[in-house]
DNA sequence: GTCTATAAAGAGATAGAC
DNA sequence: GTCTATCTCTTTATAGAC
C-alpha cells in the first residue's frame, strides 16, 4: 500500500493542477459520469472509461489511478450539488411558497442532471459504501436543520402537520423519480420528456402543497 | 451459440423439474437475491451466488448454466409480484379508501421485500435492458388501466383532479424509497425501521389524500 | 503526456472424475 | 448431482519507448 503513494499522490487530489490537468480531469469526469451512470461502478470499464473520453487507457490511468478514483471523485461532487436545493430553503420565507421553490429546484435538478441522481441513487441503492461518512455527517446535519425549521412552521399552524423528515423524503423520492426512472415514465407516459416536467411540477405542487394547506373548512 | 442448446435446456425453464430440482431453484435464487439486490449484475460474482447458496460454483451453474439466468429469472419473478398492489385497484371502490389501500400495500411491500425493490430499481435506473417489453406491455397497459379509473373518478368530482399517471408515479416513487434508499432514511431518522414505516404511512396518507381531497371551503 | 505491449489477477464457464 | 481442476477471456494496472 506504501509503495504506491507517490503514484497515487500525482493522480489524486493531494497535488496541485496545472490548468490542462483540471481540462482533462474535467473531460474525464464528464465522459465518466455517462458511463458509470448507465452501468454502475462494477459494470463500468476503465477500457469504456477511456473510449467516452476520447482517450487510451494508459492514458485516462495516468489522471486517475485508480477507475475507483475516477468514480469516487464523481461521487464527491455529487453529494454538494445534490443538497443545495434544501439549503436554499429559507426560515423567514412563506412556509407554503418555500416549499414551492424547493420541489421546482430539485425536479429542475432531475431534469438539468439526470446522470448525476441516477449515479447517487445506484450508490445508496448498494449500501452507500462510499457516502457513509457523508450521510452520518453533512446530509444528516441539513436533513436535521431543515426538518427543524418545516416542522417549526407545522407548530405554529402555518401549514398542516406530518413528519417533516419525512416529508423532506417524499419530496426527495417524487423529484428524483424522473430522472431515476426516466426509461419508465417514458415508456409509460410515451411523451418525450418535454411536457412531462411540467405535468409533473403541477401534479406535485398539488399534492403537497394542497396536502399541506390550512383547511378552511 | 446452437451449439449449446442442449445445455441450456436443461438448465432453464424449456424442461420439466423434479422437486429437488425446484428446491434448489428456489434456494439459489434466494440467495442470489441477497448478492444481486446489494451489488447489481455486474458486481455479484457467480463465487459469491454459490457462496450464498451454500453450494460449489459447477453446481450452480448446473441448475442455471448462466449468471445472467440466475438474474433473468429474479426479474421476471419481481415484475409481477410489483404490480398486484396496482391491479388491486378497484374501479367501484370508494376514491380514497382505493388510494389509501394501494399506498398501504404498496409501501407493505417495501417494508416486506425491500430486496426485490432494490433489484427492480437497478434495473430500471440502467435502462431496463431486460425489462423493456414488460415495460411497454404488461406494465404500460396495466398503468393506463388503472389511470383511466382514476381519472373517471377525478372527472366525476369525486377526488380533486390532477395527472392520474403522474400519481401513480408518485405513489410508487414515495413507497419505493423506503426500500430503496434505506440505507439513507435510517442514517437520517436513526432509528431503525420498526417505526419508520408506521410514520411513513401516515405522512404519505396525509400527503396523498388530504391533497385529493375535496374541499370543503 | 501519450502511446504500445504486457503482466497479473479475476471471473464465467467447462471437463471429467466420483 | 456434486466436486476439483482448469481453460479462456476479460479487466485492471504497469512498463517502458517516444
Amino acid at each position: 500500500m506504501a509503495t504506491s503513494d507517490n503514484k497515487d499522490a500525482r493522480a489524486t487530489k493531494t497535488r496541485r493542477r496545472t490548468r490542462i490537468q483540471r481540462e482533462k480531469e474535467t473531460l474525464i469526469l464528464d465522459a465518466a459520469l455517462d458511463v458509470f451512470s448507465a452501468q454502475g461502478f462494477a459494470g463500468a470499464t476503465v477500457d469504456e472509461l477511456a473510449a467516452a473520453a476520447g482517450m487510451s487507457k494508459p492514458n485516462l490511468l495516468y489522471y486517475f489511478a485508480h477507475k475507483e478514483d475516477v468514480y469516487s471523485a464523481l461521487l464527491d461532487r455529487q453529494v454538494d450539488d445534490w443538497t443545495v436545493p434544501l439549503q436554499e430553503i429559507r426560515e423567514d420565507g412563506e412556509p407554503l411558497e418555500e416549499l414551492r421553490g424547493y420541489i421546482r429546484r430539485k425536479l429542475e435538478l432531475s431534469r438539468m442532471r439526470p446522470r448525476e441522481s441516477r449515479l447517487y441513487a445506484m450508490e445508496i441503492i448498494q449500501g452507500a459504501p462510499r457516502l457513509k461518512s457523508a450521510l452520518d455527517g453533512q446530509i444528516y446535519a441539513l436533513v436535521r436543520e431543515k426538518s427543524a425549521v418545516i416542522k417549526g412552521w407545522m407548530d405554529s399552524g402555518r401549514i398542516a402537520s406530518v413528519d417533516a423528515t419525512h416529508l423532506i423524503f417524499a419530496i426527495w423520492a417524487t423529484t428524483q423519480h424522473y430522472a431515476d426512472f426516466a426509461v419508465q415514465v417514458r415508456a409509460i407516459t410515451g411523451t418525450d420528456t418535454e411536457s412531462t416536467f411540467a405535468t409533473a411540477l403541477k401534479t406535485l405542487e398539488v399534492l403537497f402543497l394542497d396536502g399541506l394547506r390550512i383547511r378552511d373548512g
